[in-house]
DNA sequence: TGTGACATATTCCGACCAGTCGGTTTTTAT
DNA sequence: ATAAAAACCGACTGGTCGGAATATGTCACA
């Protein structure tokens, strides 16, 4: 029995990467099942095994994907202590170098111009977007626990504050001739402190 | 002469609106050269006469588009004679009854994801953003110029003021839900004085 | 009235692709 | 050893679409 579950185990995150990778390449619209066989090791009909269409493989790549870069960002804020400091954690989505950032803006634009028509996509976008708020909300409400900050709002700043990030990782990524890793990683921690400073505790 | 100049005058826009409108209404992707024909009035042939290939057709509907959005930002910047109040002028962006909004932010999400592969449509996501930061630093350079700020590096600010109007825009856009018009309204007026402070004359 | 350039419509072709399906190989169960 | 099931392959089908070729219409002007 563990052989039967382990195979599938291993079949689907292999199919899934392979989407991903070819999305990444060639955008949503130009990957054909053919690519993501090839590019799986498997045949077209080795796919259709594990998926029942295109239209579910690509849902549940981009799922997956959206998963995958949320637990590093879980996982790289845990790392601080200070609310401020967690609230920055995220510099590494202005890194270049790092392959699941470089290969995974891409996916994320297409996410987003699929979102803007599908409400099937909006909702993954949706959850996306909530995720980060709500981490970046445990930031700010340990910050108000300490008593370094009061926030009437934490969800409102928190949505600010992922905004802001997500207004800067695009013009980076897309136009990165004019914007700098720097000019992100300065731009990013100015726009922060800034909205933050209205909410420290002056007492 | 006139007559043979003006057809052409009057074809050409109403080539391109019909792809702009069919390209927001179900994405890039799935226009046909039949729709954009029948959404035109005209037959497969007659947008042929015009327009050389989908391509072409299509990347000057995306300039035409984003030149026309732009013109818009300036007039309405231009209304206005405090630097502060042009730099937030562009809150009619963040307005869904407006028509150009409506179908614009959709062309939008195209434009971004075809410029995360394609270097031409990187190009001119580009220049829309070149245009808007040299926008916002006119407006800054005023500010300057009255003796109201002093900002080292202009268009270094621009830019950042410039992603936090694009970052609230996605949200609102893509995740209505959970990003209403006040947050937006809000969240810019916020993210923009709070940058802005650390930049006023203290002479 | 005839002619030719321009404008538009119709028809068609070739490439492409998702999904299907019969059949083969491999694994598992008995 | 053998039967059954699962995994996998790849040729084929039906349909779509861009672009080309061809046909028709229009109009200025000689």
């Amino acid at each position: 029995m563990a052989e039967n579950v382990t195979l599938e185990a291993i079949r689907k995150p292999q199919i899934i990467d392979a989407t991903l990778k070819k999305i990444s390449e060639v955008g949503f619209y130009n990957v054909t099942m053919d690519d993501v066989a090839r590019e799986a090791g498997l045949s077209k009909g080795g796919i259709a095994h594990y998926f029942p269409s295109k239209e579910s493989l690509f849902k549940e790549a981009f799922r997956v994907f959206f998963d995958r870069i949320f637990q590093r960002g879980r996982e790289t804020m845990d790392q601080f202590e200070d609310p401020l400091d967690k609230i920055l954690s995220f510099a590494w989505l202005y890194n270049r170098d790092d392959p699941d950032v470089y290969t995974g803006y891409p996916l994320h634009f297409d996410c987003m111009a699929l979102a803007a028509r599908d409400s099937e996509y909006r909702e993954i976008f949706h959850e996306w977007v909530d995720n980060w708020v709500a981490l970046l909300s445990e930031a700010l409400e340990k910050g108000v626990g300490s008593g370094k900050y009061v926030i009437p709002d934490i969800r409102r700043v928190a949505r600010t504050i992922s905004a802001v990030y997500h207004g800067i990782a695009l013009r980076w990524f897309l136009d990165s001739e004019s914007h700098s890793s720097e000019w992100a990683a300065e731009s990013l921690h100015d726009a922060i402190t800034h909205v933050m400073s209205d909410y420290i505790n002056l007492e």
